[in-house]
DNA sequence: ACCTGAACACCGTTCAAGT
DNA sequence: ACCTGAACACCGTTCAAGT
């Protein structure tokens, strides 16, 4: 606690704040809001912390975990509440799922990460808790709303991860369009199945498709029993 | 084509084959069998072909067009064909689901570079061609077999790319360990639906999981119309 | 016209050496 | 004991300059 150093040097800049897990994820996330996950990098952001990448190491064990603690700083902002007014478990869980699927939506490579990563923090155990409990009121037997919930938010998750959009211009749009292309562009001789579906295919909307998504799912996971279970 | 440099030269190696974009991919999926996806970058594969990196672009736009093009050669592995004593397109299409599963399976890193690029190439082609052919004779609307398309494989898909086992070594299996341990950890007052669930949430072999997802998404897709649909 | 050496601008992670 | 400078071993992509 005793000051060793030359005071002069303190009033040189603003204090530097001690290095601790919790200041470098809140550092993590302020980059990846301002430029994106991408730049969260463990150099920028020991640059960013005034200290060397090393020093980064005795808090995180790497970069993967990094971002798995931004990602359940951000799970932190998805609505678990359903509106009062709404009884219904299932508009309550659409409700719950399609805040979680924004949230992913304006950081996809967050998704990507989410896929790779596994979080199990506080905020993650939060979702989880309301969507078993949410669709436990299906009458479905456990088994099936166990293995339901990891189905939502795979399905949630890819979606999202999928929704490239690289740096949202649209001069790099090429990767959908490029699917969409070579599908226009198939021949009616070997691939009939691809030109009888050709307009169905690339129709809907975003929202149209994850509504669907999210309906076929809820409708499956009620349906279909679990092999050798016991209730 | 008349030699202007020293026979010698051309005996002290083989003759360095001439570079082609398909000569490139070729390289890439050796690299990718021998040493996984992440080695066959942009550096490696020039060093492999003994020429710089920036000569690789004159054949593939970036490093993910290339990571599609290689995913585009290994789903000509995909097994198409349904048992000739299965007449069943229930079976016959869950043959095929497996079947592009069990390639993803090996080269988790390409399923997640399929989840941010998505594939245009000729066995892409064919297996959406085939997957649309089968889930067709459902009797299901064409939008439902159109959209219901893209859900099996994003499901087949996020399912490999999660699948992680970095270098399936069990020291650094930390990954869903560690999430199985945070809800093993759980505490049941403020917990309640994680610790009623419990022993499902980690239960049931791969197999079994994979299995009861493709059941749950035809049943799902079969009986979901597509909002507006007109047949 | 076609190709590429060399440079630019970065990465993650480790470990010996400092305080 | 705790922290970190510097090094190791890489990346993707571009462009001026060569043949």
């Amino acid at each position: 606690m005793t000051a060793r150093k030359e005071p002069i040097s303190r009033r040189d800049r603003p204090a530097k704040p001690a290095l601790s897990r919790r200041w470098i994820v809140d550092t993590a996330v302020r980059i990846m809001r301002a430029e994106g996950l991408e730049k969260a990098t463990m150099r920028r952001l020991a640059q960013e912390l005034d200290t060397g990448p090393a020093s980064l190491y005795v808090y995180v064990a790497n970069t993967a975990e990094l971002h798995a603690a931004v990602l359940d700083r951000l799970l932190g902002e998805v609505d678990l509440t359903g509106r009062d007014s709404e009884q219904d478990w299932r508009e309550q869980l659409r409700a719950v799922m399609v805040s979680y699927t924004r949230v992913l939506f304006e950081h996809p490579p967050l998704a990507r990460a989410a896929l790779v990563a596994r979080p199990s923090g506080e905020n993650y155990l939060r979702l989880v808790e309301r969507v078993l409990d949410l669709l436990s009121r299906s009458g479905a037997s456990r088994e099936q709303v166990a293995w339901g919930l990891d189905k939502l938010l795979q399905d949630a998750t890819a979606t999202a991860a999928e929704h490239a959009t690289q740096g949202h211009d649209p001069t790099s749009e090429d990767d959908w369009d490029a699917t969409v292309r070579a599908l226009h562009a198939v021949d009616a001789t070997t691939h009939p199945a691809i030109t009888a579906h050709m307009p169905a295919l690339i129709s809907g909307t975003m929202p149209d498709r994850i509504r669907w998504s999210f309906d076929v799912l809820i409708y499956g996971i009620t349906h279909t029993p679990v092999p050798g279970a016991t209730d």
